[in-house]
DNA sequence: GAAATAGTGTCTTTAAGACACTATATT
DNA sequence: AATATAGTGTCTTAAAGACACTATTTC
């Protein structure tokens, strides 16, 4: 076979390589605060950053120690980017993932004080209840979460300032243009449910404004009404519960949508 | 400084590093076949793939020898991907590009058979004129524009078929979500000429249809009449230039968009 | 005047936006 | 009865979709 033949003479060691592969995940959750009962929730959208150890396993003093950081590590060479994502938020919060989506890749030459280190982010949704098993990786003397209105005012490691900045930037674009709110509500839900996590990223009225919501949730071509189906979870009122269509993800081309 | 001991205790060689870090690149052109004057121009977008060598520069069999490839190379240790991309763009066809962008990384386990390659995929817009100058280089023995509704059934190197596979979808999507059609345009252009451009990813009525579309294309809020300003370029009839406003990327919300 | 492309007139339907109003329960 | 959340009635305005029609030019 001729590409064996090539294979032989390949040799590896003619370009320089990268230095580290890593895997950065910036884990998203909403904390709902019940505001009091028969009241729709209260939601913020916050990050989990780890506070990066003094020392690391090996006792040495840790890179970038003290600093907040997103939870990551370096990609095996038996598994994607992707898959060390999985698994990296698996060790961290021992919990499987309900979404979890690359964004973008950090390679500037300089990003990292060890050297040539390729690092791809992704983003997490990880429920309220699920986060609460969370427990600290070696690396971490300190688990927490942050409102992203404060995250950026942070002391953070390496780049991550920009990677969090541009994950913040791209879960509020994706809640907005794709049903990721799915990924933060219960299977059924209420118009003031779907309402408050889509408070948490913008100040449209079409969406602040309880009548127009509620009637707006009806023709979406994504949500489907449970027919019967109420609750009083959010108000005195029984309350129409909606689910979210099978597999739909419409967004308008921009030639055909409406202004 | 902490940090600096940190870095002296740091060892490079704790975890396996990849053994090559390269950016691909999917090249897109229009071909415009002018039909006759006083008509508007047929569309077909086009992908640029080159045909490996047998041999590499060194003398060598070359890997996947004979095989169509996207262009690309590795990326070295004082660039981004994307810079790299621009690069390698430039060396293929001698021509700084309108619009790169990043759109997928490609790292799973086994997809190169030198080893753990990872790859960074663009995509580029390169106008017809710009791309007659390319070259071949020194990989390269043939450089050829393919249909993208064909490119698909030719035999690709290494894992190209996903990665093109990919980068189509990505374009289509972008040339309906964003106003990247520009690129494929001159500074003015009449509604026919846009409608072709669109017509190479849709068939949808709203963008096919004369009337539908020479009434749609002034409502929309990224494109603006240059008042006075008519060609006969597609038509006996004089007829109307617009052009695209300074940076606008609308896309409406899907909870807020109307169906 | 035939042909081809550009563009308008006008009617129907759908939905957004605004604002007042009603409905259903708990306390 | 007061309160709070859910939801409707209805009017105005904007735009999509459909289809017939007019306008401008070349040959």
């Amino acid at each position: 076979m001729s590409n064996k033949e090539a294979l032989e003479q390949y040799d590896r060691k003619q370009y320089r390589t990268p230095d580290g592969y890593t895997s950065d995940i910036a884990v998203f959750t909403i904390l709902s605060s019940k505001i009091g009962e028969f009241k729709p929730p209260q939601m913020s959208l916050m990050l989990m950053l780890i506070k990066r150890a003094q020392l690391n396993a090996e006792g040495h003093t840790n890179i970038e120690a003290g600093k907040w950081a997103l939870p990551g590590g370096f990609v095996q060479p038996d598994e994607s980017a992707l898959d060390a994502a999985r698994r990296e938020l698996e060790e961290e919060t021992s919990v499987k993932c309900l979404h979890v989506k690359h964004f973008g890749v950090y390679d500037k030459p300089g990003r990292d004080p060890r050297g040539w280190i390729i690092s791809n982010a992704h983003y997490a949704i990880v429920s309220e209840h699920e986060l609460s098993k969370r427990k600290a990786n070696d690396d971490a003397d300190d688990v927490k979460l942050f409102s992203i209105d404060d995250v950026l005012n942070l002391n953070l490691a390496f780049d991550h300032h920009k990677i969090i900045g541009d994950a913040i930037e791209v879960i509020k674009h994706d809640l907005l243009h794709t049903i990721v709110a799915k990924s933060f509500l219960q299977e059924q839900f209420t118009y003031s449910e779907l309402q408050a996590v889509l408070k948490t990223v913008t100040n449209d009225p079409a969406v602040t404004s309880e009548q127009a919501f509620s009637r707006k949730i009806k023709t979406l071509p994504f949500i489907e009404e449970v027919s019967g189906q109420k609750t009083q979870r959010t108000s005195k009122t029984p309350t129409q519960l909606y689910r979210f269509a099978d597999e739909m993800n419409i967004v308008r081309p921009i030639y055909t949508a409406r202004y």
